[in-house]
DNA sequence: CGGAATCCTTGACCCAGATCAAGTGTAAGA
DNA sequence: TCTTACACTTGATCTGGGTCAAGGATTCCG
């Protein structure tokens, strides 16, 4: 792992999200045609990098920083339905228009490729669109596991499951090992983790107080979290206990 | 359209299906080869088709009757994340297990093909994978697009959504014309219903006594549902009035 | 240093929807 | 015809989380 303030590789190859973006498992041919259409792009923290409904002419990974997919009603109440994190993929191959708007949580990084092109390559390289498929299945899953966190779970249970999914996908991300109390800094605002799980911002204040008072998780500032036991986390997000990677 | 209790084609060029199947775009010797992996089966109301977590040895398509993909808490708190309606494909190439509960809400017959030639198929066959990826992505916003009903609607809102979807599922299988009231018969339970909205079902049963007060529906027995105004139901759902096809 | 803007916490109160509890069709079976 | 069962409705009451409101802690800026 790079450290913080890493430079980003000009090369595909070397790209820091290489292991999960869709590139991981390219000859050096593709690469070189990937490397043809790919580009850098940065926002900053609260930009809007698509509106829903726009034309949207790339696809990409996000290499770093957190974004979101959200949708508002007229009315102004939104749902985040996606939670952007480094080497997560965006883009709807085949798709003109985006569907949601993807926000910048945090200043981001991201590794694009122009559309068109890449839609072509992946036409002419089964694996990629084989990977695509992949990586839409996941997505698939993860909307319908959030699908029975915002319809059945309680609020205390929803900001459980919020924390064990980014702990866990901090975790496999390399910045913790996989064992003893995990930490980490919230990559969201309350009103951001409301507008994910379906609560108020307040409700959400509360029930943090109210699972760092039961000794769940500890807080240090208000975004600074450790949480001693993962098993305990899991079981207060109602979630099966076997802890996956954690025991 | 054939009539109810149809014979079904044993070739899937006549597939009743066809027009949102894999094979849609096949050409005659791909066909031949989806024919040798087809086959048919049928399942009573009520009967698990598959297993969350159960080795899934096929995909295919409903092409009658109705299910519904499920997700259970020890607790027995059930959530549906997915409404399987005629034409809708059913399995994950590439996946070993289920990952939800399949269950018949209906009789119902699927056409199925097994899933291990079907992968090669699909390997061998780029406009296949097009379009699985394309399904794919269908039902991710269509997933996502719940994920704002279940977080974000109040009761009201989530009926009136609930029967726009089936309404207009219901349009686009050509069994009502595009104008005038539409009428369908609900194909779930108020319970299903509640599993699906994230309600209970004395709520489901409330909400649509309300809307039958309020005008938005009529009800003839239980299931029987005439809408005579689609855009009404719309604005009762909280979505973007435009209406799509019905203006 | 003193605003003032963000983001967060906490309290008091309220209400939409859950829960608990009777019923009301309607259809199948004896 | 009665009876059992299932799907649904409706009423009464309770409560989790929403709403409204008042601060507190940082950080930035003049």
């Amino acid at each position: 792992m790079n450290a913080p303030g890493q430079t980003i590789s000009p090369s595909c190859s070397d790209c820091p999200i290489r292991h999960r973006a869709v590139c991981a498992r390219c000859d050096s041919e593709e690469l070189e045609q990937l490397e043809a259409i790919k580009y850098y792009r940065s926002f900053e923290a609260g930009q809007t990098i698509i509106w829903s409904g726009d034309k949207m002419d790339f696809v990409g990974s996000v290499v770093s920083g957190i974004a979101t997919l959200t949708q508002t009603m007229e009315d102004g109440r939104t749902q985040m339905v996606g939670l952007l994190l480094p080497s997560d993929f965006v883009g709807r191959p085949g798709r003109d228009g985006a569907a949601y708007d993807v926000v910048a949580t945090t200043d981001i990084v991201m590794c694009c490729f122009r559309r068109k092109p890449f839609e072509q390559l992946m036409d002419a390289t089964p694996h990629i669109a084989h990977r695509l498929l992949e990586m839409t299945l996941d997505e698939l899953d993860a909307a319908r596991e959030w699908m029975l966190v915002l319809g059945r779970k309680t609020a205390r249970e929803k900001i459980a499951s919020l924390l064990s999914i980014i702990g866990r996908r901090d975790a496999s991300l390399g910045t913790n090992g996989s064992s003893g109390p995990m930490v980490f800094d919230l990559p969201l605002t309350r009103e951001a983790m409301a507008d994910y799980l379906g609560l108020t911002l307040e409700t959400v204040s509360r029930q943090m107080s109210a699972l760092k008072k039961d000794g769940v998780i500890r807080l240090e500032g208000k975004r600074h979290v450790t949480i001693p036991d993962m098993g305990r986390l899991m079981e207060e997000a109602g979630d099966d206990s076997d802890g996956g990677v954690f025991g």
